[in-house]
DNA sequence: GCCGTTTTCGGCCCGACTGTTTTCAGTCG
């Protein structure tokens, strides 16, 4: 997969063009090119082989070559030109706030800097207020941003940023006036990673609600204050950003904050097609300026001639022409989760009991709930050995006796071990309910080996769902080096699933990994993964990740009522001999 | 550099806020 590789090189040279002060269009080119490939779910080098490559959308002739030049040569000749004529290195630039291209082009050409290093000089001298366009305020905004920059708050998990938007939300739903209250942005698209939290608001007295906000103790910096934006830094280096607009105002507003970019710019244009104008206040006809009502986001698609868009498909991935065409999927809703097919218990190294964890799914509205504790090689984890899985499933019948609408599942969680074998016997697999297997040791394997150890595995037949498949850790661990489309192929072909892991720090698989694997054939199962009952509620952010992935009920486990799932898996199980 | 209900050239989303200006450019979302 060279996507990514094409994806930024595409970027850089939208950056170098910016820079270099060309045409802005022509830099938007390269740039949407670039979001195309990121949204692709086909490989790149297959579209370049197949001469399909102008299908892209933002893809014409121009850059058809480039693209071949790239997945041939790994690198471009326009690009190495440019690099040529620009020092590369003024790139790191951009990532300073209040700095874009015409900024640094004017300090490379007014005061040769080059690199971070050369503006901290020159800031520190005192020589950024000479020059024209530039003043005093705009040399300490640039000091704070370099110092800023070494201990800036990265994108940070969506389940670890969540809590704070809904406390700093709630609180601010008490301020007189408040009429709507909304998340936006990539917290409202379920983006696995989120910079900043955005909030839109409609009130009757936005002076009150925006005073709220700056001075709320969350806060620990207001960035900038205005009547209807304001925008704060929190407690731990978090920005938000609040809006705030007129009732009437409200569905345009969350939807232009919603974002993303790229979906509202292909909106605007989608509007002025039609002598409609889009903007956050609503929608115009532009002949008279005649407001179009619209008392929710859904009136607004309609009045474009679509139906809605989930906030989690506003990617322009796709999701406008799928929409132009009437075929938007159905998405799976939290409400068709019929259960969570991967929980631990204090069986091995989770904390609650099973019947604690049972009560808390019921309680939930779940049909069901795999119990899949870990493997005896697992020690650090307490993994069970095979005599005492067999115990542990003996109190989940007696446990299940006590429900009609409610079924424990006999599950585990088998070690994938280094040479792909599984770390019980293949006995004990098939008269499980459900078999998650998983990668916890060896991580550092070459590709070649890592792929096929889970591709051994995935072959036994006896695995129904390889768990976290890539075995990131966001924000800590990079996925195992593992080609993850011969993974793909050998579940479409052994008729195993790939889970989707909620657990707020996995989010494993991705979204386009697990959008590329249901066009493959393969289903998906949700699991949260929870050691605990508090970890059931990892499951929303689950749902969003399958939402992104474009997945509807009929792609996922969790939907089929437990007693099709476990006839399903066991027939598949039965008389497989085993790796 | 792309693209077509503006159709092969001439457009390309739109507005808030800041800082440097004295009417606006740059940045950001």
């Amino acid at each position: 997969m060279k996507n990514r590789l094409v994806a930024q090189l595409f970027e850089e040279i939208a950056d170098l063009l910016e820079i270099k002060g060309e045409n802005p269009f022509k830099a938007r080119s390269y740039r949407r090119a670039a979001q195309a490939m990121e949204a692709l779910t086909r490989d790149v080098e297959e579209l370049a082989a197949q001469g399909a490559l102008l299908e892209i959308p933002g893809v014409g002739e121009a850059l058809e070559g480039k693209i071949r030049e790239i997945v041939a040569t790994g690198t471009c000749r326009y690009l190495e030109d440019l690099r040529r004529s620009v020092p590369p290195t003024l790139l790191e630039l951009l990532a300073l706030p209040g700095v874009g291209p015409k900024t640094v082009a004017t300090l490379y050409s007014t005061l040769g800097v080059q690199c971070l290093a050369d503006l901290e000089v020159a800031a520190r001298e005192g020589r950024l207020r000479e020059v024209r366009g530039l003043g005093a305020k705009k040399e300490q905004a640039i000091l704070e941003g370099l110092r800023m920059a070494k201990t800036r708050a990265e994108r940070a998990p969506l389940g670890s940023v969540l809590p704070l938007a809904l406390e700093l939300m709630e609180s601010l739903k008490q301020v007189p006036g408040v009429l709507k209250l909304s998340l936006a942005g990539s917290l409202r698209r379920c983006r696995e990673t989120v910079r900043d939290i955005d909030l839109v608001a409609a009130s009757d007295s936005p002076q009150e609600l925006m005073a709220a906000f700056t001075s709320h103790p969350l806060v620990a910096e207001v960035l900038s204050q205005g009547d209807t934006r304001s925008s704060v830094r929190l407690h731990g280096g978090r920005q938000c950003d609040l809006r705030v607009v007129g009732e009437e105002e409200f569905p345009a507003a969350l939807m232009y904050l919603t974002g993303s970019k790229e979906h509202n710019i292909r909106l605007r244009e989608r509007a002025r097609a039609r002598g409609l104008k889009l903007n956050e206040y609503g929608l115009f006809r532009e002949e008279d300026g005649a407001r179009l009502d619209a008392g929710a986001e859904e009136e607004i698609y309609r009045l474009l001639g679509l139906p809605f868009i989930t906030p989690e498909l506003r990617e322009d991935a796709g999701e406008l022409e799928a929409a132009e065409a009437g075929r938007l999927p159905p998405l799976i809703a939290a409400e068709g989760v019929l259960g969570d097919l991967h929980v631990h218990s204090a069986w091995s190294d989770g904390v609650d009991t099973l019947e604690t964890l049972a009560e808390a799914a019921r309680a939930r509205g779940y049909r069901y709930l795999a119990i899949c504790d870990h493997s005896r090689s697992l020690t650090v984890a307490r993994g069970l050995s095979p005599e005492r899985v067999w115990a542990q499933w003996e109190e989940i019948e007696g446990l299940n006796r006590r429900w009609q609408d409610f079924r424990l599942l006999r599950g585990t969680e088998v070690d994938i071990l280094k040479d792909g074998s599984l770390d019980h016997p293949a006995d004990l697999l098939r008269a499980a309910d459900v078999v998650v297997g998983s990668v916890h040791s060896h991580f550092r394997l070459d590709p070649e080996a890592m792929t096929a150890r889970v591709v051994r595995a995935l072959s036994s037949g006896l695995l129904d769902i390889l768990g976290h498949p890539t075995g990131r850790i966001l924000g800590y661990r990079e996925p195992y080096a593992l080609d993850l489309e011969a993974v793909i192929r050998a579940a479409a072909q052994a008729g195993a699933s790939l889970e989707i892991n909620a657990s707020a720090d996995r989010l494993d698989l991705k979204d386009a990994d697990a959008r590329r694997a249901r066009e493959a054939g393969v289903l998906l199962a949700l699991g949260t993964d929870a050691h605990s009952q508090a970890g059931l509620y990892d499951m929303a952010l689950g749902v969003g990740v399958a939402r992104r992935a474009w997945l509807g009920p009929q792609d996922l486990l969790n939907s089929w009522p437990a007693g099709r799932l476990v006839e399903t898996l066991r027939s598949r199980r039965k008389g497989q001999a085993g790796p």
